[in-house]
DNA sequence: TACATTTATGACTGTACACGCATAACTGCA
DNA sequence: TGCAGTTATGCGTGTACAGTCATAAATGTA
């Protein structure tokens, strides 16, 4: 009851957000820009992917307010300082780890409680 | 330099992750089955989606352990009793709300700071 | 065990979108 | 103002996947 449920809209939004990150390219575009702002150009060198796809990526995050870009004499600079992002791939890599060792646990339940050591390291 | 630049495998998976939660059917469902476990079948009534589909969007949702099954007679009730997906989920909707209201700013430039009280409302 | 109910899956269609190529639009500089 | 460099966009292709129908598989019950 006092959770409200939110409503379609509300869902498609949060929803359309997500799908911002749902896309290798884009996530290693903000962790690219989070290291070091940079140009369309660099990141072309950096990534290997096309120009028109880099600039098509940044105007979709630029529109969700998780890239700003900035005039830099000819080229324009990139910026993703945002910890939002940060927040939210911690909190996913870290349920990503917990998945992996309950898999695991489910698949060698003799091995129990032991810490693999150094392993799962890749 | 401190902030390690994650693997691409890492970055794909993480990206799967995300793209769990940008279908709205599948944020729908986990809302549901946030609210009240169910199965199938009442699924189906509270949503209008075809049997098929809430049956393979739970299946997806069961991979990542976002949603876990349990028998109860004849059906299996589904449950979500995740708190990652709320968490992330209002992490997301603040976000939103801040980038509206970023917005309202640069069309209004005049009427800054002024609570636009209840309006806004839906 | 045979049946009835519930869930999972194979096959299909339609749509959304990533990605590249070519080209246009924009901006600083000579 | 015209040019060179940078970014944005129209167009096309391929792929991933949501969503449905029909059917199979699984499970509790009589």
């Amino acid at each position: 009851m006092a959770n409200a449920k939110p409503g379609a809209e509300q869902l498609a939004e949060i929803s359309r957000f997500f799908r911002l990150l749902s896309e290798p390219a884009r996530l290693q575009l903000l962790c690219e820009l989070r290291d070091s702002p940079s140009d369309v150009q660099t990141l072309m060198e950096r990534t290997g992917f096309s120009q028109s796809h880099i600039s098509r990526q940044l105007s979709q995050l630029s529109q969700a307010r998780l890239v700003r870009s900035e005039r830099q004499g000819q080229r324009l600079i990139f910026h993703a300082d945002d910890p939002l992002v940060d927040d939210l791939c911690a909190l996913v890599s870290q349920r990503l780890r917990q998945t992996l060792e309950a898999r695991l646990q489910t698949l060698v339940p003799g091995s129990a409680h032991g810490k693999p050591h150094a392993s799962a390291r890749r």
